[in-house]
DNA sequence: AAAAAAC
C-alpha cells in the first residue's frame, strides 16, 4: 500500500487568531453545528483556505464572494483528513465543500503510475447528478494535473474504459456500471484514498446499500470518507457510522428536516380530478420564460401528463428512467437551455440537479417520503436565489400532513386552514419522516392522472 | 400501487 498523507490543513495566521469566542459567534451567527474531536475553526474567505491560487482564480471568476456556511466549515474538517458527515441545505454549495479538498488530497499524492485506479470516487445515485458533479470537478481540475471522468450506466462503455485505462485521479461515478468496470478489470479501487457519497441517505437505503458495501469492501480501510446531504434521516446514522472513523459532523440549520428558506411553499389540497386542470392554471399564471420543473411518482403518469401538456400546446417534456439516457440527456439540456422551459420528472430529478432559474416547482404528486419532498422544491431557490412550490395535496396523503406542517413553520412558511384540517383529521403524527428506512404507508386507493374526458391513452400501451 | 442503479 501507498501511505498517504491524511492531514493537509495548516490554519492561516488570520485563522489561527480567532478566539474561541469568535468562533462560537461565527458558527452561532451562521447556523453551524458541529461534533467531534478536536474541530477546526472555520474559515471565514476564500484565502483562508490551502487551495491551489488557481482554484481560488476560477472562484473569483464565478463570482463567489465568500463561503457559504457547510463550506466554511466543511472545508477544514476535510483537509484534515478525517470522516465527515455534512448535512446543510439544498442548493448550499455541497458540491464544492468536497471538491475542492479532493484536489488539495490529489495534489499531496504521488502521481499515479500506469495501471493505477483513481485516488478520489464520488458517488451520486443518479448519472445526471455524476455528470453535473464531473463538470464541476473538470472546471476546477483543468489547470492542474487532476484528471477526472464520469462512469455511469446508458453511456457507451468505451470511452469510459478508455478514461479508465489512460489513468484518472477522481473518478465520479453512478454505483451500477462501476462494479461492472471493477469487475471487466478495467480500473481498481486500490489507490481511492478519498471516498465521497453525495446524497448519502440515498446511497445507503435499501436500493443501494447492497452495490456500496461491495464497493467500499474494495476500498483501503484507512481511507477519508465523506458524507454529504441536504437530509439526514435519524435511521441512517446507525448504518453509516459502519462506514466511518471518527468522524466529524457538521450540521447547517438543524437536524430537523429543513427546507430552504428562500422557497415559498404553497401547499393546495386538492383532489385527484382537480389536479389536471389545475396545473393548467399555474402555468398560466407562471410562464414567462422561465423553467417549471413538474413532478410526478411514476414513469407511466409523467408520460400522460406530458402527452396531455403537449396536446394541450405546453411546451413540455419529460425525464425518467425508462427513457434511453441518450433522450435524457437531450431532455436535460432543452430543459437547461430553455428551449423547452417544462420538464416533467420522476424522483430521478429531485436530488441535486442544479439547473438555473427554476422559478417553480410543482408536486402534481406527492412524494413518497418528505426527504424527497425537500429535495424536490430544492430544485428551486439555489444559490440564495428565491422561488416558489406549489404541492398538490389529495386526502389519500394525509398521513403526511403533520409532517409537512412541521416543515413549513420551520421554514416560515403559512400553513393553509384546510392542510391544518387534513392534519387534525389523522391520528398521531405517522407517516412521513424516514423514507424508505421504515415500512411505508399503506393504503394508496385508486389513481388515475387525469380523470374522466381527459384521459389519454398511450398507444400500445397498456394502462391503469 | 415508486424510483433509481449494469448488461
Amino acid at each position: 500500500m501507498i501511505p498517504f498523507e491524511k492531514n493537509f490543513y495548516s490554519e492561516s495566521p488570520s485563522v489561527r487568531m480567532m478566539t474561541e469566542q469568535d468562533v462560537a459567534l461565527y458558527r452561532r451567527k451562521r447556523n453551524i453545528t458541529v461534533e467531534g474531536r478536536d474541530v477546526p475553526k472555520p474559515v471565514r474567505v476564500f484565502q483562508e483556505t490551502n487551495f491551489p491560487d488557481y482554484c481560488l482564480q476560477v472562484i473569483a471568476e464565478c463570482g463567489f464572494v465568500e463561503p457559504t456556511p457547510i463550506q466554511s466549515q466543511g472545508w477544514p474538517m476535510a483537509l484534515k483528513g478525517r470522516d465527515l458527515i455534512g448535512i446543510a441545505e439544498t442548493g448550499s454549495g455541497k458540491t464544492l465543500a468536497y471538491l475542492l479538498p479532493a484536489l488539495v488530497h490529489v495534489l499531496a499524492q504521488p502521481p499515479l503510475m500506469s495501471g493505477e485506479g483513481p485516488i478520489v470516487l464520488v458517488l451520486a445515485p443518479t448519472r445526471e447528478l455524476a455528470v453535473q458533479i464531473q463538470e464541476e470537478a473538470v472546471k476546477f481540475g483543468l489547470r492542474s494535473r487532476v484528471r477526472s471522468t464520469c462512469i455511469y450506466g446508458g453511456a457507451p462503455k468505451g470511452p469510459q474504459i478508455r478514461d479508465l485505462r489512460r489513468g484518472v485521479e477522481i473518478v465520479i461515478a453512478t454505483p451500477g456500471r462501476l462494479i461492472d468496470m471493477l469487475e471487466a478489470c478495467h480500473t481498481n479501487l486500490r489507490r481511492v484514498t478519498y471516498l465521497v457519497l453525495d446524497e448519502a441517505d440515498r446511497m445507503l437505503d435499501m436500493g443501494f446499500e447492497p452495490q456500496i458495501r461491495k464497493i467500499i469492501s474494495q476500498i483501503r480501510p484507512d481511507r477519508q470518507t465523506l458524507y454529504w446531504s441536504a437530509t439526514w434521516p435519524r435511521e441512517v446514522e446507525t448504518l453509516a457510522r459502519q462506514f466511518l472513523h471518527n468522524p466529524y459532523k457538521v450540521i447547517i440549520g438543524s437536524l430537523e428536516l429543513k427546507a430552504n428558506q428562500s422557497i415559498m411553499q404553497i401547499i393546495e389540497v386538492v383532489s385527484e380530478n382537480e389536479k389536471y386542470p389545475r396545473l393548467v392554471k399555474l402555468l398560466n399564471e407562471m410562464m414567462d420564460g422561465s423553467r417549471i420543473l413538474i413532478f410526478l411518482d411514476t414513469k407511466k403518469g409523467c408520460d400522460q401528463v406530458t402527452r396531455q401538456l403537449r396536446m394541450d400546446g405546453w411546451p413540455a417534456l419529460s425525464i425518467h428512467g425508462d427513457k434511453a439516457q441518450s433522450e435524457r440527456d437531450w431532455v436535460l439540456s432543452q430543459f437547461k437551455s430553455g428551449s423547452s422551459p417544462i420538464m416533467t420528472a420522476t424522483d430521478v430529478a429531485a436530488r441535486g440537479l442544479d439547473v438555473k432559474d427554476i422559478k417553480c416547482v410543482i408536486n402534481y404528486d406527492f412524494p413518497t417520503s418528505l426527504e424527497d419532498y425537500v429535495h424536490r422544491i430544492g430544485r428551486t431557490g439555489r444559490a440564495g436565489a428565491k422561488g416558489t412550490a406549489f404541492t398538490f395535496f389529495t386526502h389519500l396523503n394525509a398521513k403526511y400532513a403533520r409532517n409537512l406542517i412541521k416543515i413549513l413553520q420551520e421554514a416560515g412558511q403559512t400553513v393553509s386552514p384546510a392542510l391544518a384540517t387534513l392534519a387534525r383529521s389523522t391520528g398521531a403524527a405517522s407517516g412521513g419522516f424516514g423514507g424508505n428506512f421504515r415500512s411505508r404507508g399503506r393504503g394508496y386507493g385508486n389513481r388515475s392522472l387525469i380523470s374522466g374526458s381527459n384521459t389519454i391513452p398511450i398507444g400500445g400501451r397498456k394502462q391503469w
